[in-house]
DNA sequence: AAGTTCGACAACCGCGGCTAT
DNA sequence: AATAGCCGCGGTTGTCGAACT
């Protein structure tokens, strides 16, 4: 949908350049003290106010993934992971929807987990971590154990995916 | 010790939905 | 009804530290 794409710098008064990349510790304080203070929503001009050289888009990417005060960080637990497979049975790579029901998490922390461990663990598994169904062309080497636990699993993850949409 | 590869995660980009005009 | 702009989402990339050679 490019039409509906903005312009480079459509009504920008001046060409401020913008920062990219990594927060500083200073630029997060700026922005946690303007929220606390005026609550957050138009990110398009927020930035200014709160005195940031930052587009409002990653403003809010970084409050929203690391600033907000109830957000959980660090090691998922076995309860949080169980979840979000059983989740994603259900919703796909809805992250946004899977992190609703899991309220201390963010989108972007379980879209990151399922990626660089979760959807891993699953193909060692013999599973297919699209379809959670075991994959149509297993590994070779460790044979019936899997599928026995492949069959159990996917049973498992297909009954709680309708427990979920109940 | 130096160089390379790998894994984890923060941040960016582009798109689509929604709303206001 | 058409258009412009904002917001949120999901995919992807970049960066950095750890592990390995």
């Amino acid at each position: 949908m490019l039409s509906k794409m903005r312009p480079p710098s459509p009504n920008r008064k001046k060409e401020v350049r913008l920062k990219r990349g990594p927060w500083t510790a200073e630029e997060d304080k700026l922005l946690t003290a303007y929220i606390q203070k005026h609550g957050y929503g138009s990110w398009g001009s927020l930035p200014h106010k709160a005195g940031l050289e930052r587009c409002g888009k990653s403003c809010r990417l970084r409050w929203i993934n690391y600033l907000r005060p109830y957000i959980k960080r660090g090691k998922f637990s076995l309860e949080e992971e169980q979840t979000i497979i059983q989740l994603h049975a259900f919703l796909g790579n809805r992250w946004s929807a899977i992190a609703a029901h899991l309220p201390k998490r963010t989108d972007n922390e379980i879209k990151n987990h399922w990626n660089t461990h979760l959807k891993k663990r699953l193909i060692k598994m013999g599973i297919d971590p699209m379809t959670h169904k075991p994959s149509t062309s297993p590994s070779p080497k460790n044979g019936s154990n899997l599928s026995h636990m492949t069959q159990w699993e996917s049973a498992r993850l297909e009954a709680e995916a309708r427990l979920v949409r109940e």
